[in-house]
DNA sequence: GATATATTATGCAAGAAATGCATAACGTGA
DNA sequence: TCACGTTATGCATTTCTTGCATAATATATC
C-alpha cells in the first residue's frame, strides 16, 4: 500500500478534467504514462476509482470519496511544507492557539478583545479542536497555549510544573431548555413525569460529555432521560434547545445571551449545575519570546 | 515536490527508534538504501529533518513538526483506505444525520423544526463533523443523510444517480466585518489602501476554505490580504469578526441574526459574493425504511 | 447498423531510479 | 589514540517508469 504523491495530485487532475488525455497534458506526461499512474493509484487503494466504461469518464463512487480525501491529504501536505520552509522567519511572531470548540466560538474571540493592545501587533492562528487533541497539540508544541474548560472532577490530568495554567473565568454548567410562553422552562428536573424527559447530550467523546456524565452519576436522584440528539459541540446542543427539542446542560458562558433574552432559561436550581472553569495552558518545554511575554503580563 | 508515503513510514520508523539502522530493519530495507530514502524525504520536504551529528540521532526542530504532520497524515491515509475498501453496519430505528458543522449549529435545528410532526417520532443523531468526513460516513453507512453546502464552483463531485440530493435553501457566500459607529464597515474591498486587509480565513483543508479560495482566485482584482486568524469552521470566524479583527467570508445563513442587530454588516455589493446552496444527500446504496419514508416526504 | 472520430489501453525498447553489497567516513567511549 | 558501532558513498544489478507506435474501445453521425 505505497503511494506517490504524484498519483494523488494526478487523480485530481483526471477528476476536474475528466479525461485522461487533457490530465495527462496538464500533469506534463503522455497519455500511456499517466493512464498507468492512475492504475498504480488503484491498486495502491485496491479499488477502482474511475469508471471508463463510457466517455467521459466518470468516477465510482469509491472514486469520489477519495477525491475528497486525496484534496485533504494534498492540501495537508503542501500546507505543512511551507509552513515548514518558512518557519524560521514567520513561526516565531505567530502566537499559536488551540481552544476548545465551544470556547473558540464566543469566550475567546471576547478573551482576546478585552487583552486589548497587547495581541494587536501579534498575528494570532486559533485552531478550534477538541480538547484532547488540544493536549496533544500543546504537549507536541504544535500550539503555544491552550484553552480549554477545567471542571471540579478534575477530568484533566495535567502535570502543573510542564503545564502550568492560569484561571480565567469562572462559569458553570446548567441544564437549560426553552421557556414556555409565561418564561417558565418547558421542562422539569425535580417534578417527574411519566414521559422521560427529551435528553440533548454530548457524545460520550466529547470533555462536556464527561462532565455532565459524572454529574448526573453524584447526583443523589437519578433521572429517567431520553436522548433525542448527540452531538459534539456545545453549539450544537443549543441550537436544538433553542428550537425546544430537549434539555442539553450548557457552559453558562456559551449561553449569556440566549438567557438575557430569554430564549434559554435554566431548568432549575444550583443543585443541578456544576462550577466550570476556563484555564489557558502553556507548556514549558517550549521557548518562544512572544509567548513568555504574554504569559508574565497575563499573570497579572 | 513529490512524496513516496514510504518515506513518511520510514521517517516515522526512525523516529521512533532514532537509529537509520534499526529503522532499516524494521522497514525490512538495507540500511543504505533506508538513509537515501530519508534523504529523498528531506530533499522533497526542503528542510533538514535530522540531526546526523551525533550518535544516537535526534530529529530537528522541523523534523520534530514534521512528525506530527507525517502522523496525522499517513494514519488519514490508512484510515482512508481501510474506509474504502469495507462497510460498516448501523443501527435501523434512528436516523443519523451528518452535518458540515457550521449548519449544524444553526440551520439544522431550525430545519429540524420545519419539518414539524414529520420528525416527531423519530430518534435522531446529528454529528456535526467537516464536509469529508460526512461524505465518507455517508457512504460507509455511518449515517443516513447529509447536510452540507454545494457551491457553483461544483467543489463537491458527487453523482446525482448514488448520492441524490435535495436542495434545501438558496444562501451565499458574503464577506463581513463589524461596523463602525456609523454602521459603516470597517474595511473595505474596493477602496484599496496601504496597508493590506485584515483576513479571518479559513484553513486550506476546509471546504469553505476552498470556496473562498476560488472566490478569490477567479475575481478580476487581486485583494491584498492580511490572515490575522485562521480556523476550520464559520462560527469561530464569526467570534472574531463580531470583535472587529477583520473580514471574513461567511455563510449568510449562519450570520442572519447578526446581520439583522446590525452587529456584522456586508463589506461590499454583490460582486464579492458567490451563491451557495444547502443541499441534504443521501447514498442510495443504503436501503434503510426510515430513509427512504423521510426522503419521499422531503421531495414533495 | 456501419463508419468516422475521439479516447483509452497495451507491447516494446530505452532510460531513469532504487536496491544490495562492499567499504569508506564519521562519531563515541575507553 | 584506538576499537567499535553507526552512517555515507561507489558501483553493478535489478526494477520500474516512460515515450512511441498501435491496437482496442466508445461515441456520434449518416
Amino acid at each position: 500500500m505505497d503511494f506517490e504523491t504524484r498519483w494523488l495530485e494526478d487523480f485530481l487532475a483526471l477528476a476536474s478534467t475528466q479525461s485522461f488525455s487533457k490530465a495527462a497534458e496538464k500533469r506534463h506526461v503522455t497519455q500511456p504514462a499517466f493512464s498507468r499512474r492512475i492504475k498504480s493509484l488503484e491498486e495502491a487503494v485496491g479499488v477502482l476509482l474511475v469508471d471508463r466504461t463510457r466517455t467521459p469518464i466518470n468516477l465510482t463512487a469509491e472514486g469520489q470519496l477519495f477525491l475528497i480525501s486525496a484534496r485533504s491529504i494534498v492540501s495537508q501536505l503542501h500546507e505543512t511544507i511551507t509552513r515548514l520552509r518558512g518557519l524560521s522567519p514567520h513561526q516565531q511572531d505567530i502566537l499559536e492557539v488551540a481552544a476548545a470548540h465551544s470556547l473558540a466560538f464566543t469566550f475567546f474571540p471576547d478573551w482576546l478583545n478585552s487583552l486589548g493592545k497587547l495581541t494587536d501587533e501579534i498575528s494570532i492562528r486559533l485552531v478550534a479542536m477538541n480538547v484532547e487533541d488540544a493536549v496533544h497539540a500543546l504537549r507536541d508544541g504544535q500550539c503555544d497555549m491552550m484553552q480549554v474548560y477545567y471542571d471540579s472532577y478534575a477530568t484533566l490530568q495535567l502535570d502543573p510544573v510542564i503545564f502550568p495554567s492560569i484561571h480565567l473565568l469562572d462559569t458553570s454548567m446548567i441544564p437549560v431548555c426553552k421557556p414556555d410562553l409565561d418564561g417558565q422552562p418547558l421542562y422539569s428536573l425535580n417534578s417527574p413525569s411519566d414521559e422521560p424527559i427529551p435528553f440533548l447530550s454530548y457524545t460520550s467523546g466529547a470533555f462536556l460529555g464527561r462532565t455532565v456524565r459524572l454529574l448526573l452519576k453524584h447526583h443523589p436522584i437519578r433521572l429517567r432521560l431520553k436522548t433525542v440528539y448527540e452531538t459534539a459541540m456545545a453549539e450544537g446542543l443549543k441550537g436544538m434547545a433553542l428550537q425546544g427539542h430537549g434539555i442539553a446542560w450548557m457552559p453558562k458562558l456559551c449561553i449569556e445571551r440566549e438567557l438575557a433574552e430569554g430564549r434559554l432559561v435554566a431548568c432549575e436550581g444550583d443543585e443541578w449545575q456544576t462550577p466550570l472553569e476556563v484555564r489557558l495552558y502553556r507548556c514549558t518545554l517550549v521557548n518562544k519570546p512572544i509567548v513568555n511575554a504574554l504569559w508574565k503580563k497575563l499573570k497579572t
